[in-house]
DNA sequence: TTTGCAAAAAATATCTACATTTTTATATAA
DNA sequence: TTATATAAAAATGTAGATATTTTTTGCAAA
């Protein structure tokens, strides 16, 4: 079963990351021409790609006017931050009522081979792979509350945040206190979601997600992306 | 401020209504050269239309065989009206906590506004002055969350269930029990919504968001698409 | 000179028509 | 029947035509 792939897809994948990863920045007008040489690709796959885009809030589209990368500002950040704080705090209540023994074992799992981030040589791998493992525990634990669409949701929210998130990550992973508080946060999470007390972890996640506001907010001022 | 619109626009919202209105069946193929011919346009156009649809899980896409009408079945009616109805019940969970005195006043006059629809001739008119109303009601009681972005998630559910509640639809206006016991829901929700009580009102939402379930399971035996 | 406006030119977005590639259906032979 | 070859249908992609927007230029008035 190779899933085979077509040029709107790719196109689609590799300007999702460019826009993500800051090659192409907040606001930046996506010029067809540019589009079409970077990506080696025709007009027409191009458009398809950045209609998904558009259709998952990273681009926005004024007719006749051709497509711009979706603008940043700290009311979004405010915005998309409460919204995702308050989708994962539901959704590891459901896991928590949910989730049964193979759940709390992949939790665990996930939350050790997190802990294990340390003997990399370069900083940047560093990054990405905490990166993935951290993203990795979170889904474990969000994997548990049993609903594809809600999972979904959570994606569509991550996708959102990514921009601002992947902000926030250098300053943590860069910061030995900063990654010693996570340390200490995901501990507590983890004894708390197997005491199964439901309402605890509630707050606990909205909380441990709300958490990075102030610092993401702190580097869009520096950067100049405040909007 | 007349915002102009493009074909690819135009298409995206003619399919969906098509789609969700039931002249494309779930399943079906979406033969380009049919769409073509329906809606006066050609593919380039189409398939930006198409794209949107694929991210809004309205269509599904295979590369080289086209488009096709998202499959129903029982097993996602489940999927997303538990997430639907968990996520409206967080959302007005946190409008108790948040409304002011006009959010009370716009979820009393909408209110209002539904329990008026009687005195209509045609039946289907009555079927779609109803659910415009009823909707409404429902978003009136969202608003008062305050968040752009869980309205946003608000939309995406409501759009994907929305071919499973124009089944219940037919099945409660055409019912006049059924019609009495949501305008008892209603009443109680109001009463539990002004009382700020946010526990009750939380499952009371929950609650009123999972009742249709079995009704359409029903249907959807009926007419063969349980899949 | 500088500013404002209008017309022309350039750049860009959008759409269609057609060419190419891939899948599906049909026919034929083992 | 099963497998293989052939034909038809369909999807995908590119190039170029058309329409719209933006920029530049030219000119007149302050």
């Amino acid at each position: 079963m190779n899933e085979k792939t077509n040029l709107a897809d790719s196109a689609y994948l590799q300007l999702k990351r460019d826009i993500t990863s800051g090659a192409f920045k907040p606001d930046d007008k996506l010029l067809m021409s540019h589009l079409r040489d970077r990506y080696e690709i025709g007009t027409g796959p191009m458009r398809e790609a950045l209609s998904r885009l558009v259709a998952e809030h990273l681009v926005t589209a004024a007719s006749q006017r051709g497509f711009r990368v979706a603008a940043m500002s700290t009311e979004e950040l405010h915005d998309i931050y409460f919204a995702r704080a308050s989708l994962e705090a539901m959704i590891a209540e459901l896991a928590v009522q949910k989730g049964d023994d193979s759940w709390e074992a992949s939790v665990i799992a996930s939350a050790h081979t997190l802990s294990r981030v340390e003997e990399v040589e370069n900083a940047e791998q560093m990054l990405s792979l905490w990166d993935s493992r951290h993203k990795a525990f979170h889904n474990a634990i969000a994997s548990g509350c049993g609903s594809n669409k809600l999972m979904e949701l959570r994606t569509t929210m991550l996708d959102q945040a990514e921009r601002y998130r992947q902000l926030w990550l250098r300053h943590t992973v860069f910061s030995p206190e900063a990654l010693a508080d996570k340390r200490n946060e995901h501990k507590m999470l983890i004894e708390t979601l197997l005491s199964r007390d439901t309402k605890k972890v509630r707050t606990l996640v909205f909380e441990h997600m709300m958490n990075p506001i102030p610092i993401i907010e702190d580097i869009l001022q520096e950067q100049g992306l405040a909007g």
